[in-house]
DNA sequence: GTATTTTTGCAAATTGTTCGCATTTGCTCG
DNA sequence: CGAGCAAATGCGAACAATTTGCAAAAATAC
């Protein structure tokens, strides 16, 4: 494993949402190139620590963005207001996956699914309930 | 309604499947410029003409996709072999989606999910059943 | 039919990502 | 420990999907 690597695992492992390469290149503290960041990730996610989905949000526009295989399958929220992520948990559509596998004789081998609106916090500020101010 | 968006309309509402851009053009026997097509899509998502999602292929690299807002929400399936997709049928995740909005207080306004693997046929093809020659 | 607003075509610019290639690094073995 | 080699990195250029500026053309309003 390569220092190179080992910073890039690092920043994922270390996140608690979903960064996209620009983003793990500010937290990796490896001043390495770019293209090797790239390299990296890719890497690492064949190598199944890590796992990616691309995302298209109003602010950073279309990005791919990576997380830690270690643990759970997780899912996440991205909010359109603060852009940034919220945890769902665990993954819960395992049993869908497995019976729309079977229904339609498909072989699944990734699947992507995520929410996106409002934070509770973003909601509040912009449509607050009566008598919160 | 301009005779633009009218074809690209036509495009998507007339496909079995998510369409790219490109995908798009080609349908839409209009000649018009690639990017009066982008405007188009962009304008009839906007308007809840039509949906998209992003997906990454290794044949296609990352394109956005675009599928008919008429009818009931549906999900796909993205073969890795043959490169089509696969319709999942209406979605089924209505009820996971409100539980995780009520239980994390956000607000849900779109939600993304698709699988990948490989289709019934291109499954056959890859690891065939023994006799199945 | 004329004025006003919106849309289109064209070409250039943007942006996330990938590639070629010479150099450097990490590892294996003697 | 140091030579030999395959794999990884840095740099810059190349790419591909998508967007944008602006003048001309088409819808729509009046």
């Amino acid at each position: 494993m390569t220092k190179a690597r080992i910073a890039v695992l690092a920043a994922i492992d270390g996140a608690e949402e979903p960064l996209s390469a620009s983003g793990v290149a500010a937290r990796a503290n490896c001043d390495c190139d770019q293209a090797t960041v790239y390299r990296a990730l890719h890497h690492l996610e064949t190598a199944g620590f890590a796992e990616s989905f691309v995302l298209n949000c109003s602010e950073h526009g279309t990005e791919r963005y990576y997380v830690s295989a270690k643990g759970p399958h997780r899912h996440w929220f991205h909010c359109e207001g603060c852009h940034r992520f919220v945890d769902l948990g665990a993954c819960r559509i395992g049993g869908l996956v497995a019976d729309l596998e079977s229904e339609l004789g498909l072989r699944v081998t990734r699947h992507t699914m995520y929410l996106s609106g409002l934070c509770a916090e973003c909601s509040a500020r912009s449509a607050p309930r009566a008598g919160a101010h």
